[in-house]
DNA sequence: CCACGGCCTGATTC
DNA sequence: AGAATCAGGCCGT
């Protein structure tokens, strides 16, 4: 049996937890008072940020790897610094950053940010959060700690053998099919998705929109945020607004001109610059800020 | 390459 | 109230 373990980061990086966890990257945390729950590789794990000090409890099945299990996934190594000076070129960038610093790209799970982006086609963030959790308490491991329960993300052999008219039960409504089928093609083997993160973006982008369900948009998200891909520029309806209105004067392109525009103007870290304009001009409307 | 409609579902808007 | 519309798209025509 686990034992609970706690231990608590110094952070030397700019990090705000609740943006970063609350961005729409990432579907299954959830806020208990100052604390969010949530899975990370097969771990319960509770965190508290405390300024530069994160707080984490954990029933970790591994508990010397905590740390760098927790480092990786906050991806703690990008020198956040460098790359505002390399995107913070216009006033609005600038008070995006300014709004939102500390936000920082995740580096989730394959699997499961695959299936969460599947997911999101034509949906919302609570419902594609309330997808999530149903597939998890369905099919995936229940883990505890304390009086809290959460459940791994299930494999895709798991979600393979149960099947389409199963996980339209709980709600997928037309997405239960591409997830279905896309269970069956990495089960098989047909698609690896962990050595996507070696290839080139271009080449891995073509692998995944071989996948059901998984077009342009899809494909950008599970690069950024999983497979170390700052590159992949996810546009979707909110950024293209932000784009056009920002940025274009009103003007439309498509999906590809967009992103070539992005590289230009931002380069490398085009990723980063999606996700602070995506939450800007997500919350910019929003009496809750 | 672009345009369009359909698709599950539930919340919000009209 | 009941009908449209919208929501972090994708797919086929």
């Amino acid at each position: 049996m686990d034992s609970e373990i706690s231990i608590s980061l110094d952070i030397d990086q700019p990090l705000d937890c609740a943006s970063t966890l609350e961005s729409g990257q990432a579907f299954r945390w959830r806020r208990r008072g100052d604390w969010y729950y949530g899975v990370v590789i097969d771990d319960l794990v509770a965190l508290k940020q405390d300024g530069s000090r994160l707080e984490v409890r954990s029933s970790s099945s591994r508990p010397d790897q905590l740390e760098s299990t927790l480092r990786d996934y906050f991806r703690l190594d990008d020198d956040l610094d460098a790359i505002y000076s390399c995107i913070d070129t216009d006033p609005r960038m600038h008070d995006a950053i300014a709004a939102y610093r500390g936000l920082r790209i995740l580096r989730q799970d394959p699997w499961e940010c695959l299936v969460g982006f599947i997911c999101s086609a034509n949906s919302n963030i609570p419902r594609i959060s309330a997808s999530m959790v149903a597939i998890a308490q369905s099919y995936g491991q229940p883990l505890q700690l304390d009086d809290y329960v959460d459940h791994s993300f299930p494999t895709p052999q798991k979600l393979a053998e149960a099947g389409e008219s199963a996980l339209r039960e709980l709600k997928l409504g037309f997405r239960a099919k591409y997830v279905a089928r896309a269970a069956e093609r990495v089960a098989q083997g047909e698609v690896k998705l962990e050595p996507l993160r070696h290839l080139p973006y271009q080449e891995a982008k073509e692998v995944l929109t071989s996948l059901p369900g998984v077009g342009d948009k899809v494909a950008d998200c599970v690069l950024l945020f999983s497979l170390d891909k700052l590159d992949a520029c996810p546009i979707d309806r909110w950024v293209r607004r932000a784009m056009e209105e920002w940025y274009l004067d009103g003007a439309k392109l498509n999906y590809k001109d967009i992103r070539i525009w992005s590289l230009r103007k931002w380069g490398g870290y085009a990723g980063y610059a999606q996700q602070y304009l995506f939450h800007h001009k997500r919350l910019e409307g929003k009496v809750q800020g």
